[in-house]
DNA sequence: CATATCGGTTCAGTTTTACTTATGTGAAGA
DNA sequence: TCTTCACATAAGTAAAACTGAACCGATATG
C-alpha cells in the first residue's frame, strides 16, 4: 500500500497502457521505448501493492485493481490536459472562438461578421456552430451564445436583449394578410427548434394569446430556426419569428413585423464565459460589441408590445 | 508553448501552490524543501511560456493564466486521487462500506445487521447514512443502497422488491380502525420523505385509489421515513408505510397492515456498485445476504393486493 | 532607524528517476 | 520447426528532482 499519489510519470504510462491494452503502443504514444514503458508499470505495481495487468500470451489484460483504476486515471489526465490547454489559450489575444446554434450564427453572426472584422482586425474569429452544448476546457471554445431561460451561475453570463416572437414576413405578404385574424389563411411556417422552451412559443401560443383559433393546417416545417426563417425570406410564408434573428431583416426592409403584439418566450439570449476569461481582451472586445450592435438594433421594434407570459 | 501536457512533478506543484497561495505551504505540503518548489514552478512557467504567479511583497498571487490553470488542475489530481484510492480498496476483502438513505439504514439494515456480522464475521461493514448520492470513487463507498425510479447504467445495478405503500399501525390501534373507510377518522402520519417521488405516493394518493374523500386535516408531520415509521410504532398513528421499511415490524407483529390493498410507487430500491467491483467478495456476499433476506421476508405480504399506477 | 523575520530565489552538488540499448523469454502462427 | 510478436530484464547513462546554504527585498518590531 501507500500515499496518497503514486509517482505520476508511471500513472501515465499505466493511463496509456490501459487505454490501449498494449504496452508497445502506450510506449509509442508517449514516445519512449517499450522497455521503459514496461519498467514504469512494474514500478507503479510495486507501488501499489499488487499486479494491475495480467500478462498473456501476447496480450495484457487488466486486473480488477487495474480496472477500478484505469478510468479515473484517464479521466484525471484527460482533465489536467484541458486545464493546459485552457490556460495556454489564455495567452493567446488574437483568436476567439464562439459558439452558438446554428440559427443564431446564420442569421446574427454571420451577417455581421464583417463589421467584427473592421472593427478588431487583430482578432481572428471563429465559429463552432452547433447545437450541443460545449464544455470550455475540452472543446477549446472562449465564448458561447446560448438560448436558455437559466444559465450556470460559475460562469460569466451577461443576458442579451430578452426574447419574444411575431409574426414575421415578406412585405408583399403583409398586404394580404392586413390583420393577425387574417393569419388563419395564410401558409404558416412552423419551427420546431423551439420545442425545448417552456411555456412553449409556437403558433398555437401567440394564436391563442390573440383569441384566434388555430388554423386546420400549418404549412412547411423546418427544424432549425435559420431554415425557416430563409422560407420566409423567400415569400413562402408567414414564420413566427424570435426577435434576435430577424431584427436585421426587420431593419432592413427585408420582413415585415406588420402586427402589433409579440409573445414573451420566457427565454432569451446569453453571452457566457468562464469567469477566469472574462478580462481576455479579445472576449472584451467581443463582448462590447455584441452588446453594442444589440442596443443599435433595439429601436427596430419600439413599437411592438410584448404580451407578459402566457398562461399555457 | 508546448506538448499536449507538461511535467507532472511541476504540474503537481503547481497546483498546490495554487491551492496555499504559497510556495512555502505548498513545499510543506508535498515534503520538499522551499528551494525545490521555487523550481518546480519556474520549470512549469518556462514550459507554458509565461509566469503563472505574480510574486508580491510577501505573498504571491496567480496571473490570469494561473487562474485558468489552477482549478483543472486540483480537479485532475483530486480525481486521479479518487481513483488509486478506489484501487486500494480492491485489496481489501475485509471492509465494505455501504451508503442508504437514513430510513433504509435505519429500519433495515441496522436491524438485520447482526445477522450479517454472524453469517460473515469476516466482514467489516461500515455504514455512511445520508441522502446525498454518493460518488463511489470520491467518497469512498462500495456498495449504495438508493430509492429511486432509475439507475445510471454505467453502474452494477440490481433491483430490489417493488415497493408500494399500504398504511401500517399498532395491532391496538387497528382494531380502532377496522376498514379504509374509518381512517377519515384517524391520526394519519405524514412522511415528507417521498415528496420527490412521481407519481405522488402520499396519503391523498392512496386515499384516492381506494375512492376515499382525504380527510379534514392530517396528523404529525415527519421529513424522514424512519421517524415517520417509529411515531407509529409508538402508537402516534397510520404511517403510509413503505414495504422495505416495515416488512421487519410485520413479521415481528409490532405493527399490522390491516388493508387489503397496497399502492405500487413506480420507484424501487436498488443495489449498486461499480462495475469493476462486482465480484469483490465482500460485495458479493452482501449482495447474496441482501437478497436473500429479502426473499426471507416477501412472505409476510403475500395477502395484500399492489395496486396498478395510479393516474394522477 | 537599525535589525530580525518572512517568503521566495539562486546556486552547487547529490540523489533519484527515467530512459536507452541490448539481450532474453515464451507462446502463436507461418 | 522456426520466425515473430509482445513483454521482461539488465546495465549503463542522461535527466530530473531534491537538498542545504547563501541571498534578497520587504515588512514588522523594538
Amino acid at each position: 500500500m501507500s500515499d496518497r499519489l503514486p509517482p505520476l510519470t508511471a500513472l501515465r504510462a499505466f493511463e496509456a497502457a490501459a487505454r490501449h491494452l498494449s504496452f508497445a503502443l502506450a510506449a509509442a504514444e508517449l514516445n519512449v521505448t517499450p522497455a521503459a514503458l514496461s519498467f514504469q508499470i512494474k514500478s507503479l505495481e510495486a507501488h501499489f501493492g499488487a499486479p494491475l495487468f495480467r500478462r498473456l500470451n501476447r496480450a495484457v489484460e487488466l486486473t480488477e485493481a487495474g480496472s477500478a483504476l484505469a478510468p479515473g486515471a484517464t479521466d484525471g489526465f484527460r482533465t489536467l490536459a484541458a486545464a493546459w490547454r485552457t490556460a495556454q489559450r489564455t495567452q493567446d489575444h488574437q483568436s476567439l472562438t464562439v459558439t452558438a446554434g446554428p440559427a443564431f450564427t446564420a442569421k446574427w453572426l454571420a451577417p455581421r461578421l464583417f463589421e467584427f472584422a473592421q472593427a478588431h482586425p487583430e482578432i481572428e474569429l471563429r465559429f463552432s456552430a452547433s447545437l450541443r452544448v460545449m464544455d470550455f476546457a475540452r472543446d477549446n471554445i472562449d465564448v458561447a451564445i446560448r438560448f436558455a431561460k437559466q444559465v450556470d451561475p460559475d460562469l460569466f453570463t451577461l443576458p442579451l436583449a430578452e426574447e419574444w416572437v411575431t409574426p414575421v414576413m415578406t412585405p408583399a405578404m403583409a398586404k394580404q394578410f392586413p390583420t393577425p385574424q387574417s393569419l388563419r389563411d395564410a401558409p404558416l411556417i412552423v419551427d420546431d427548434s423551439i420545442a425545448f422552451i417552456y411555456p412553449p412559443s409556437d403558433w398555437n401560443a401567440w394564436l391563442a394569446a390573440m383569441n384566434i383559433a388555430a388554423p386546420a393546417s400549418f404549412g412547411p416545417r423546418f427544424s432549425q430556426a435559420d431554415h425557416a426563417t430563409d422560407a420566409a425570406l423567400a415569400g413562402a410564408g408567414v414564420v413566427l419569428g424570435r426577435r434576435a434573428l430577424v431584427l436585421k431583416y426587420l431593419a432592413e426592409g427585408q420582413l415585415v413585423a406588420p402586427y402589433e403584439f409579440a409573445l414573451a418566450t420566457g427565454a432569451r439570449f446569453w453571452f457566457l464565459c468562464p469567469k477566469a476569461a472574462q478580462d481576455r481582451p479579445q472576449i472584451v472586445a467581443f463582448r462590447d460589441w455584441i452588446m453594442r450592435e444589440i442596443s443599435k438594433t433595439s429601436a427596430v421594434t419600439d413599437r411592438i408590445t410584448i404580451i407578459a407570459k402566457h398562461d399555457a
